[in-house]
DNA sequence: ATGCCAATGTTAACACCGTTAACTTATACA
DNA sequence: TGTATAAGTTAACGGTGTTAACATTGGCAT
């Protein structure tokens, strides 16, 4: 379809670009459908044409914050256990850092709820499972302790996603040191907190 | 001062409490400023003789919320350093999950950008004060490696918090396991992720 | 080529919202 | 007792998401 005085030709695709850079810029609670179709040179209702709702909209540029996360993450190097570990752990917090309010759409809750959304959920897990695999690829490699995949992958994306967030909500006193920090909180994890290892208690296979 | 036709007489703190059940139910998102003068029996523009703007209360509510956070996390007995952290731990989740729409508004990000409500971030440090002097305490007691301060707290917190949003946002698969699960965690922390640990890497202390 | 249907726009309107201005009433205190 | 002030009131402005009813256009089948 050509693009007429009547007919956009490429509203949706314009619509969700421009309230991208809205979201990026200012956050989502600055995106209005009346304010947004101003922008684009159309009347508020001609959105509902693409767009089931407001949340929708919102939905839709979560989807995309999801996917480039994945293809960032997917980026890291897998050769070195620890270091695609270490990697994977500073490519989701640079992402976080560099992109803070899409980061808050995309997981700030408010969005929607998980499980209403197929294609959102689809696009959250994806960009999940490249730290699963990274996991996985660790544990079987023997890098890792042999501790409950799920165990470990919650563990680990409880640790990147909460540095993230209070890293963009200014929580952590030290925000010029920041790639050391990150590394730093990734390396504790990986070789624990405690002075004194218990003899490998966690780990049945090595004596 | 009396109750009378005019005067309500305990305005403000009836707001504060209508609102914070709202939030707890419905979230941050579900308060709205007219609807609830009306619920109290009052103008919309009285409210505004006891709250700046929408935002303001939102933040008295917050302030609210860290400081029953903070009461949980004193209760953890800190006689045992592990138990003490495990406790901390546990407690923090704990708290996420029985209040998920108060602690969303506590740590959303929305509510004020931190370093413009004094009160606010005074009681946000107020939380965050217990989990630093419990780990602070393990290492003093030689529990905890020598690592710095910033970074132990900053990785305990990541991992709690972090933990907590995907728990309430329903991103980890293992819903029904949670009180193991969050103790598996803390636990994988503290002892480390992975299978040989070198020769105390990051330990200087003992050989 | 023509006619029609579905896609995609339009304006008007509803019911909200936060917030401010201008005014009124009651309380506390000199 | 008089009066300043705290704490309410109504009216209004500009904004929001959303729906209903209507108009225009493009593509496709005849």
């Amino acid at each position: 379809m050509a693009r007429t005085a009547y007919h956009h030709g490429d509203l949706q695709q314009q619509a969700h670009e421009q309230a991208m850079t809205i979201v990026r810029e200012h956050g989502d609670s600055a995106i209005s459908l009346r304010a947004l179709a101003k922008q684009l040179g159309v009347s508020a209702p001609a959105l509902y044409r693409h767009f089931a709702d407001r949340e929708s909209l919102l939905a839709e540029l979560a989807i995309s914050g999801f996917q480039w996360l994945r293809q960032r993450l997917l980026k890291v190097d897998q050769h070195d256990s620890r270091q695609a570990l270490i990697g994977i752990g500073l490519t989701y917090v640079a992402f976080a850092q560099d992109e803070p309010n899409l980061y808050r759409l995309m997981f700030g809750g408010r969005v929607l709820p998980l499980g209403v959304h197929p294609r959102l959920d689809a696009a959250g897990k994806g960009a999940f499972q490249v730290l699963e695999d990274t996991i996985a690829n660790g544990r079987q490699r023997g890098y890792l302790k042999p501790a409950p995949l799920d165990l470990m992958t919650a563990t680990a994306w409880s640790l990147v996603h909460g540095l993230s967030q209070l890293s963009i909500d200014g929580h952590l006193p030290t925000a010029d040191v920041e790639p050391h920090l990150a590394e730093g909180v990734t390396s504790l994890l990986l070789d624990g907190a405690i002075a004194t290892p218990p003899h490998s208690q966690n780990n049945k296979d090595t004596p």
